[in-house]
DNA sequence: GATTACATGTAACATGTTACATGATTAC
DNA sequence: GTAATCATGTAACATGTTACATGTAATC
């Protein structure tokens, strides 16, 4: 009786389904706990998680029940063991190729478009945004690592993202710090034959990098 | 006659505007073009390049014209100069919060809810992305330090993306070798106390980092 | 008891992807 | 001359976001 060849669900649906796999959830906790971690390198309005929560239903990896407050009511997930095997199907298959996505990068692919004060915000605003990914990292590792962490059976996973994250927040700082300095020195972001500030810095990139895959670790 | 409030376009619409600034392209043309550079980035399907194209002109941000090719048409696009003020706008404004958007994470995140080898094979396919990456950066800059890149007036905004990318693609290559070493040495992925080692770990994180922004650089 | 913030969603619409369709060009 | 690949899209559907709506709890 399964309704024909499913749809295959993405990313966001198993996030949801891999929160629940911890615990059951009500529809908000989700969307909150969502909000905590995730958001950092998977953001999604709060609206779509109550849409696809309902998904997972219709598909039985969950079940919801209804409690009730005051005159309204409130729903509760819980995962199913189809919905586990699922995940785990999931977690088996190989995941979009693509590293990352950025906003970000794009605006400063397209400075020469806009001003220079234009990219030196958008830099300004990637340190910031690094910056206040770094604390919240560094204040989450130290709850883990003075046993206060939330789910601390999810250490040694959390140690991993988070080992991700900060250094991702250090490169960021790092690249804006160059970058501000490098476009500063600019007269404006105007397209222009190559100077040879410019040439000496492309070179720089490239030594000691070959093309291939092998690389000196530190 | 400005068509009621119109809705603002995002950075896949400015993305191909960015283009149409520097020439005019046919839509298959632009197609190739953002799958060249951009795609690393901010990765789209060639057949919603061919819809937005088609926005753009009916907002009057670019004009179309046909050519004939055998009994079909092809249609080439140019920019206007209401689509080079609106570009100069977009840039003004700030980005949408964020640093990254990555599924890779997602699957590292849920990684106790798959095998050790589920997990080990996600940052192997990061690693080979990365290496990629890496290579094609590294071709790109060889060209641009030779005097041979395709918009070589660029040279100094790509030089700043091309940063960008081959640092991320070393953090890449760094924290999979990391990662898979970590990864290793577990019994399984499931959910345990906090052992000595990942403790460690953790407290190696947090090792010279400060909650604030103040961070030494190297 | 009025105001504000928290909790719980729905509706409308914009954006993104998959699957298909078909003409033109190139390689044999 | 036929198969493969390049070029050029459209249709259908899945996912994502914005704006709204309304009940509950906290606070003053």
């Amino acid at each position: 009786m399964a309704k024909s060849p499913e749809r295959a669900i993405g990313p966001t649906s198993y996030s949801i389904l891999g929160l629940l796999a911890l615990r059951s959830w009500t529809a908000y906790e989700l969307t909150k706990q969502m909000g905590r971690t995730l958001h950092h390198f998977w953001p999604r309005a709060e609206s779509g998680i109550y849409r696809e929560i309902k998904r997972l239903v219709d598909r039985r990896l969950a079940v919801a029940d209804t409690e009730a407050v005051g005159r309204r009511s409130r729903t509760r997930y819980t995962i199913t063991d189809e919905g586990r095997i699922a995940l785990g199907s999931w977690l088996a298959t190989p995941h979009e190729p693509g590293l990352l996505e950025s906003e970000a990068l794009v605006r400063i692919l397209l400075g020469d478009q806009g001003t220079k004060d234009d990219l030196l915000v958008t830099m300004q605003r990637m340190a910031e945004e690094a910056d206040e990914l770094r604390t919240q990292m560094v204040t989450l590792v130290r709850h883990y690592a003075g046993g206060t962490g939330e789910f601390p059976e999810r250490s040694h996973i959390n140690h991993l993202v988070a080992k991700f994250l900060l250094d991702l927040s250090d490169l960021v700082s790092d690249f804006t710090r160059y970058g501000r300095e490098v476009v500063t020195a600019w007269p404006d972001t105007a397209g222009r034959p190559p100077d040879e500030a410019t040439m000496e810095r492309l070179r720089e990139l490239i030594q000691n990098r070959s093309t291939g895959a092998a690389r000196a670790s530190s």
